[in-house]
RNA sequence: GCACCCGUAGCUCAGCCGGAUAGAGCGCUGCCCUCCGAAGGCAGAGGCCACAGGUUCGAAUCCUGUCGGGUGCGCCA
């Protein structure tokens, strides 16, 4: 239930009156029209600028058409009270029963309060994470994970269907090299000196793997020579590491719906067809790319190669499928991978990606544009850098010494609903500051803290409403008598609550998960805000022993506070506490 | 050289599909506990929304340009 398009529905009704009169042309229907909270409360509840947008095609002063549609919207039984304002903005007060029923509907629905249907029939398939099987998780690919994984779950609570992807690009020469690097453990399993020459991967996470494998293959490989070795190594240590990867993603409470292969494209004739489905296009073509401008690679020379006209899309220049070789570029399978997107009838897809794929974007948005001609929208977020801190000083990473790099050490230092919470308090294009002792901290600073703790308070102020006989229990509840409620903070805190629904649909459309966090920390401020009343006036407390009717009344919307945290926390992969340790 | 992202209070950042007097936390100045609801709350000071144009009834928000910061730029993935 959403208060905001519940009005904005009499505001449309009140037009198409108009229109009806012939006092609005009939196609000026909706337009720009909104109904938002005013920036001043003072206001009234809710205002829009109908009359502002709709005056020109009207060929009415602005305030005019106001007056009149003030008069029809002032005829709904849902407001109090309408005015007209300023350049000709409509303000409205909704009827107390209005706000008072967005607290009987959160304790009514529960779980259920703000999910929305925007997405109703929308398939959505989000990428994210698709780091190399080649190593452990390190903190970059912890904030895609927990971003992807938000905004998955946002998603779904907006109506969506969701998939959530991983894409494994094991197809490429990075998996060779974590080849040769397992084979090096597993000589050393054997005695032998592992010789880590450049290009291959030093981590020590690889021992284990090599003595995986000598439990495995015994010493059979140990003079086989490396083509005959090779494949069955690559398969084996990146099945391993998929597995290292997988376990780290479940200890941060990310659990894929679909990991799909980047070999399994090859061979198979999907990447030519993907080719010959964009030369039927036109857009496949043999030619020579210009030199970048700018600092010249120094062994730069000129190599005709097989490309496609993303340029027709508004790339800068056009892009190599193939290289000087006839191999594969990257982007070659990638762009099967997502037609197999397209053809599995994907609405949408979306890539979670690092910043520094920055220059993938258009090129991956003219292949789907292309492939899909121009049906599926193809969103890619790219997420900035974290910058790590130890009580505001800069932590220094050591890929040797391993201190803190990985995805592993971060939830085991501060655990996944802290790191989950903290990675979602900026916007994706914003660079992340993450303090390992900050984050823990307990004070108002720590926005993580500051949410977990109002819904601890109220967790335990329904289990004194308990003590004190007053039955806090949901059916209980749900018959409070809201009219009880009016005190200006009550009221604010209500107005807050209303407002989820809207941002839920509004963070959604924009696949921007950390307004909810930036919600919740809101919302617990008003709570705070509230609770702290009773300290200096006892008569504000909730529970009132001789007015049992009144806390009841205030834990309904203590409850219904509770049970939007809860929800909120809940997108954001957070796990709400009962009481603060 | 080109592309993308960013530029809002002393600091770190929010700011909806353009809307009325631009918000929060920290820091700063004050105020509120004879613990059992202060791990908190209240109030105040602090802004040319980088700069210059443009579109509009109206611009922090949209467009163009300039400056400053970050990222990336064929035969890596």
């Amino acid at each position: 239930m959403n208060l905001f398009s519940e009005i904005k529905t009499v505001v449309q009704g009140a037009i198409a009156r108009l229109a009806a009169e012939g006092v609005l042309p009939g196609d000026a229907a909706d337009g720009g029209v909104t109904v938002e909270p005013p920036r001043d409360p003072g206001h009234g509840d809710m205002a829009t600028n109908a009359a502002m947008v709709l005056a020109k095609p009207a060929g009415l002063k602005p305030r005019e058409l106001a007056e009149r549609l003030a008069a029809l919207i002032g005829a709904d039984a849902r407001l109090a009270e309408v005015s007209v304002a300023g350049p000709g903005f409509i303000n409205m007060r909704l009827s107390p029963g209005m706000w008072r029923s967005v607290v009987a509907r959160a304790l009514e629905e529960g779980a259920g309060f703000a999910r929305s249907d925007m997405g109703a029939g929308r398939r959505v398939n989000v990428e994210y994470v698709s780091a190399n099987p080649t190593g452990p998780l390190h903190v970059g690919h912890t904030r895609g994970a927990v971003f992807g994984d938000a905004l998955a779950s946002l998603l779904e609570f907006a109506g969506h269907e969701v998939t959530r992807e991983y894409y494994v690009n094991d197809g490429g020469a990075q998996v060779e090299a974590l080849a040769r690097s397992a084979f090096e453990r597993y000589r050393e399993a054997h005695g032998h000196v592992p010789e880590i020459t450049e290009g291959l991967y030093p981590g020590d996470y690889l021992i284990p793997v090599g003595a995986a494998m000598k439990e495995r293959f015994g010493d059979s490989l140990l003079e086989m020579p490396e083509e005959a070795w090779l494949e069955t190594v690559r398969d084996f240590a990146a099945e391993r590491m998929m597995q290292m990867i997988r376990a780290d993603l479940a200890g941060l409470g990310v659990e894929m719906d679909v990991y799909f292969s980047e070999r399994a494209l090859y061979g198979t004739g999907r990447i030519e067809a993907t080719l010959a489905a964009l030369e039927e296009r036109g857009l496949i073509y043999e030619g020579t790319l210009e030199p970048p401008k700018g600092k010249l690679p120094e062994d730069w020379e000129p190599r005709p190669q097989t490309l496609f006209r993303s340029t027709a899309f508004g790339d800068d220049t056009d892009r190599p499928i193939r290289k000087a070789d006839g191999a594969w570029t990257y982007f070659a399978p990638d762009i099967a991978y997502h037609k197999d997107k397209i053809d599995r009838g994907f609405d949408v897809l979306i890539d979670v990606l690092g910043a520094d794929h920055g220059g993938y974007v258009k090129r991956m948005k003219a292949a789907v544009a292309a492939l899909s001609d121009g049906r599926v929208e193809l969103d890619i977020k790219l997420c900035q850098l974290v910058r790590l801190f130890k009580g505001g000083e800069p932590f220094k990473m050591s890929k040797r010494a391993g201190t803190f790099v990985t995805l592993r050490d971060v939830v085991d230092e501060v655990g996944p609903d802290v790191t989950r919470f903290v990675m979602l308090t900026r916007k994706n294009d914003a660079p992340l500051d993450f303090d390992f002792v900050r984050v823990l901290e307990q004070s108002r600073e720590n926005p993580v803290w500051y949410v977990q703790y109002a819904h601890a308070r109220i967790c335990s102020l329904m289990g004194r409403a308990g003590e004190a006989g007053l039955g806090a229990d949901d059916s209980t509840l749900r018959d409070a008598d809201l009219e009880q409620l009016g005190h200006e903070a009550e009221l604010a805190l209500i107005r807050k609550l209303a407002e989820f629904p809207r941002l839920v649909e509004i963070a959604a459309q924009h696949h921007e998960p950390h307004r909810v966090a930036f919600y919740l920390y809101d919302l617990a401020s008003e709570f705070h805000s509230w609770w702290n009343r009773g300290q200096d006036e006892p008569g504000l407390r909730v529970i009132q022993t001789d007015a049992p009717q009144l806390s009841r009344a205030r834990l309904a919307l203590a409850r219904a506070v509770q049970v939007v945290i809860s929800s909120g926390l809940g997108i954001l992969g957070v796990t709400p506490v009962k009481e603060m340790k």
